[in-house]
DNA sequence: TTGAAAGCGCTAACAG
DNA sequence: CTGTTAGCGCTTTCAA
C-alpha cells in the first residue's frame, strides 16, 4: 500500500539516500557492486520513482499536453497513436483536451494546461486567429507549442507540421476532371480554417488550367460535421447549380453531402462523383467508399512530437516546418464499376 | 517567464510564506483583510500554484486515468466529454491511453498510470479475463478503478457504470421481428467480451420468444472492426444460411455488414435490415442510416468519474454498480420507406 | 492571528 | 567512491 522510497531502500541496504539515488540515475561516481546491489533491492521492494518528487526538483512537469479540436472522427485518434508511439517508454505523460471546435474551450485548454506546467504543447486548432495573441503569450511565457494540421497564419514563428494542402488538392481535383466531370463542387468548409482556404485554392487551380471555374460552385460550411455538409448540399441544390462532381474539404462532409446525395436518390459517381481529403478510417466506411487525399496522419503525430522535444531540449532551436507527403487513394466515389447484379 | 511563487508574494507583501499559504488554502486561521491581500497580490503578481509541490506533499497526483480500448470510433471520444464536463475547472487532469484492442498494450497503460501516481483509473476493458489479476493487484495496492461498457466479470467486486445489455438488445430484435423479419442474424463481436455475450442472450430471448431460433443465425466476429464485419458476412453467405435482418453488436460491424451488402446489391432494409448497438455518431453516418440502440455515452463518462470522486473521497464506499437506459432509435436501416425517384 | 521550522521524495553541490 | 546538507514549492504542526 505504501509506496517505496529511496530512503526505503537506503535503510534497507544501509546506505545514504544520496548513494541510492546515484545508482539510480546511473551516475558515474559510484562502483559498479554497489549499483548493482541497489538495483536489486529497488526491484526487490518494487520501487518506483515518484514523479511529482523529480518534478518540483526538475521544475518540469513531464507532461505534454496535446489540444485537439474535435475526436468525433478517428483522425485526432491516429495522431494520437503517432504521439504515443514516440513518448511510450518515455518519462513523460501525455494529457489531452478536445476544444470542440469552439476557440474559447480552446482556450481554457491552453491556459489548463500552461497551469499544469506542461513540458509543451502541439495543437490543433479550431480557429485560425482567435487565440493568436495567447498562443504568443505562452510562447513568451516558456512553454513551447507546436502546430499541426491546422495551423496559425505565418506572422507567427512557430513549428508546424501539416501536408501540403494546396498542391494534392490540385492533384486530386485533376483526378475528378481526367474521368470527364466539368462542375466540380468545392465544398469549402468554413474560411476561418486555414486549410479550407488551402485547400480551395488547390481546387481552384485546377479548374482555372481548365477553364471549367464559376463562383457558384464553391461552397462554404458553418462547421465541419457531415451536418453542415447537407445544409450546404441543400442550399446549393435549391440554389439551382447544376454539378457532377464534389471535391470536399474532409472525410465528415464528404460523408454529409454524400448522404444527403443518396437520399435523393443520386447515383454515385454516375450522377456526382466525389472526393475528399482526410485519411481516416470513415473514407472507408461508407459506402461507396470515397476516393480521398490520405494524410499521413501517424507519421503527422509522430513527427510533431519529435519537433516538440527538439524544443523542449533545445528552446532557441530553429522552428521548422515540416512537410509530409499524402496519398492519393482512388476508390469507388469517383470510380464507377460496370454494374452487375448480384 | 519564472513562475511566480508563494515566497514572491510573502516577499512583496512582508508576510510570511505560511500566512500567504493560509490566505491562499482559505484557513480559518486567518485575518480577513490579510487574506484579501494576499489574495490580491497573488493574482496582480499572477500566481499560479505549482501542482508538482502540491502533489509531493499529499502524495497525490490530481490526475485520472482513462483507458479505453480505441478511438477509432467516437464513442470514447463521447465518454471522454462526460469526463472532462464533470473534471473541467477541478484540480483533476486527465490522463488517456489507448490499448489498440490489445490485452498487452491495457497492461502497459495500467501500470503507467500507476507509475504515473494517478489518483484513479477508468477503464473499458478490451479482453473480459486477460489482465483480470492485475486489476485486483492494482486495487490491492490503492488506486481506485472504476469500469465502464465493458466490464470484468462479477467475481470482481468494483464500481461499474454501463446499459443494459440484454434487455435492451431483446427489445431491439423484437422491433426487427415486429416489421416482419423471420432470419435475424446475431453478428455478435469476439465472445472475449461480456457485451457481446449479453447483447447476444438479449437477441437469443427474443427469437426463442417467436420460436424463430437458429444456431446458424449466430456468428461470431474476431474483432469489433468493420473490416471483421465484413469477413463474417462473407462466410455466413458462403455457408448458405439464408438471411433477411442483422443484429450487431455495434455500429462498426453493423456499418461493415450493410456496406458488404451494399456491394454485392443487396437492398437495406427491403432485402436485408440492420440494427445496431451503440450510439455514436457513426450510426447516422452512413446511408441508410442505422436504426440502433443509442447509449447515453456522455453521462456514461460523467458517471464513471462521479464513481471515482466517491472512491477518491472515501476508498471505504460501496462499490455502486449503475445502469444506464439506453434509447432506441429507428431509422431507415430497418424502416424501408415509399421510394419516389429523384 | 502570525511566524518559524519541518518535511513530502528526490537530486546535486560540497566535503571527505 | 560515499555521506552530509540544502533546497525545489507548498502545507502544517508548534510556538509565540
Amino acid at each position: 500500500m505504501k509506496r517505496v522510497t529511496i530512503k526505503d531502500i537506503s535503510k534497507h541496504l544501509l546506505l545514504s539516500t544520496s548513494t541510492v539515488s546515484r545508482a539510480l540515475t546511473d551516475d558515474k561516481n559510484i562502483r559498479k557492486e554497489t549499483r548493482e546491489k541497489v538495483l536489486e533491492a529497488a526491484k526487490e521492494l518494487g520501487y518506483k520513482p515518484n514523479p511529482s518528487a523529480l518534478n518540483l526538483k526538475s521544475g518540469k512537469s513531464n507532461s505534454i499536453g496535446v489540444i485537439v479540436p474535435e475526436m468525433i472522427t478517428p483522425f485526432s485518434s491516429k495522431i494520437l497513436e503517432g504521439i504515443q508511439n514516440v513518448l511510450s517508454g518515455s518519462k513523460f505523460r501525455v494529457i489531452v483536451a478536445q476544444s470542440n471546435e469552439n476557440p474559447e474551450t480552446e482556450r481554457t485548454n491552453l491556459l489548463m494546461m500552461e497551469e499544469f506546467r506542461v513540458d509543451g504543447i502541439i495543437i490543433n486548432l479550431c480557429h485560425e486567429t482567435y487565440n493568436h495573441k495567447l498562443y504568443q503569450e505562452i510562447l513568451d511565457r516558456g512553454t513551447p507549442m507546436i502546430f499541426f494540421d491546422r495551423i496559425p497564419p505565418s506572422n507567427l514563428d512557430v513549428p508546424k507540421v501539416l501536408v501540403n494542402d494546396q498542391s494534392t488538392s490540385t492533384t486530386m481535383v485533376e483526378h475528378l476532371i481526367s474521368t470527364g466531370k466539368k462542375r466540380i463542387v468545392n465544398l469549402m468548409g468554413p474560411k476561418t480554417i486555414r486549410n479550407a482556404i488551402q485547400r480551395a485554392d488547390g481546387y481552384k487551380k485546377a479548374l482555372y488550367k481548365y477553364k471549367l471555374f464559376d463562383d457558384d460552385l464553391v461552397i462554404e460550411t458553418e462547421g465541419t460535421s457531415f451536418i453542415h455538409a447537407k445544409e450546404a448540399m441543400k442550399r446549393l441544390i435549391e440554389k439551382g447549380v447544376v454539378f457532377d462532381a464534389i471535391f470536399a474539404f474532409t472525410d465528415s462532409l464528404a460523408i454529409g453531402a454524400m448522404n444527403y446525395l443518396l437520399e435523393k436518390k443520386y447515383r454515385i459517381p454516375e450522377d456526382v462523383a466525389i472526393a475528399s481529403f482526410s485519411g481516416t478510417e470513415l473514407s472507408q466506411m461508407v459506402f461507396p467508399p470515397l476516393s480521398t487525399v490520405e494524410q499521413p496522419l501517424v507519421e503527422m503525430g509522430e513527427t510533431a512530437v519529435e519537433l516538440l522535444l527538439e524544443k523542449i531540449k533545445n528552446p532557441t532551436s530553429k522552428n521548422r516546418f515540416v512537410q509530409l507527403k499524402p496519398e492519393l487513394i482512388f476508390r469507388r466515389s469517383t470510380i464507377a464499376q460496370q454494374s452487375h447484379q448480384k
